[in-house]
DNA sequence: GTCTATACAGGGATAGAC
DNA sequence: GTCTATCCCTGTATAGAC
């Protein structure tokens, strides 16, 4: 294997041991040794690669959120109505293998509101989102609403799928749905300016 | 003062800069020390009232809800009709003192994640919060579906809070007040389960 | 009931070797 | 590109004095 290959690799290891250890002990209970050692390298290497701690954080969720889109998306085009679509997305959120993303998530926030840079970046993220959902317009028409709504609409994701957490069971694949049918149908719900 | 007042009076310094503190650093940031100094005490007078960092952070959660709930209760007296009700939840969770509540929020999840205790008592915190809106009904008719939907309430709001601080005024009180309506109005929402 | 002093542990980041 | 060794800082919790 050539250098650059391992290069790769390395960086590959470190993203996945990050973010493994993030969401099971949190950001400040991960600690960089226990991150380089899962991916079977040192903190040197570690250090070879990002600059801080906080860059690698920010390069795991940078990661995250691109394969989710691509995920989410394939999963939208297998649904065949409406309601399937809204379902494949409460989905994506609340199924058990996603308790590692929520736990990550709060970790992220936490941070970030207490550092302004961090911040900015979460928001970003946001906005992408958002602007992913608003997208969804032009592939369903169910969807006309849901420009006007993204924020709503990813934030009722998020708050179900904690509650969803806290009592698995408490929120019916029924609730999500029909909450959502409201927001993505909806492209008046903002009032009425004209 | 007596021995007794000042003992109550400390505890209250200790819960107050507790709060502060882990709201603004987060629970691993913000030290023992750092929380005693605040209060104008030290290390030793803190563990003579808390047995541990954690029991002290449960505390502080405890004492918010209590105070939350009754500030709300009050506040839900005020309002005149269905949808000023409404926004008094949306109000109470979005107004931009509420953001140091969210960043202790955050903190607790995130802790609770990790610890199966701690989410024990998270858990409990949010069942007492869904019987709260349960009982909204007794009060108020047009809450006659809140008993089913509490978790989705309660997790509707928190989620739309989130998206308000990463981007405020990316939610308007309409859009909140009507996901709501929905879900307060709804006594079949979760199915045709006679 | 509260303070001071300290034991004890752990983490982030860097320097220099290979 | 990666490793080893180390610096330096900070934190929790306890012991014993007052």
């Amino acid at each position: 294997m050539r250098q650059q290959e391992r290069k790769i690799d390395t960086r590959a290891r470190l993203l996945t041991a990050a973010a493994d250890l993030f969401a099971e002990h949190g950001i400040a209970g991960a600690s960089v040794d226990a991150i380089a050692q899962r991916a079977g390298r040192t903190v040197g290497a570690l250090y070879g690669h990002f600059a801080s701690k906080d860059e690698l954080l920010f390069a795991v969720v940078d990661e995250w959120l691109a394969d989710t889109a691509t995920v989410v998306a394939a999963e939208l085009e297998l649904a065949d109505d409406a309601e399937g679509r809204l379902a494949s997305l409460w989905q994506a959120v609340s199924q058990p293998s996603s308790a590692r993303w929520l736990a990550l998530e709060h970790e992220v926030w936490s941070h970030a509101i207490r550092h302004p840079l961090a911040l900015d970046r979460l928001r970003a993220r946001y906005v992408e989102t958002w602007q992913g959902i608003a997208q969804l317009a032009d592939r369903w028409p169910e969807f006309s609403g849901a420009g006007a709504n993204a924020p709503a609409v990813v934030g009722v994701l998020l708050g179900l799928a904690m509650m969803n957490q806290v009592s698995p069971g408490s929120i019916t694949q029924e609730m999500a749905v029909r909450t959502l049918h409201l927001l993505i149908s909806s492209p008046d719900i903002q009032g009425a300016t004209p």
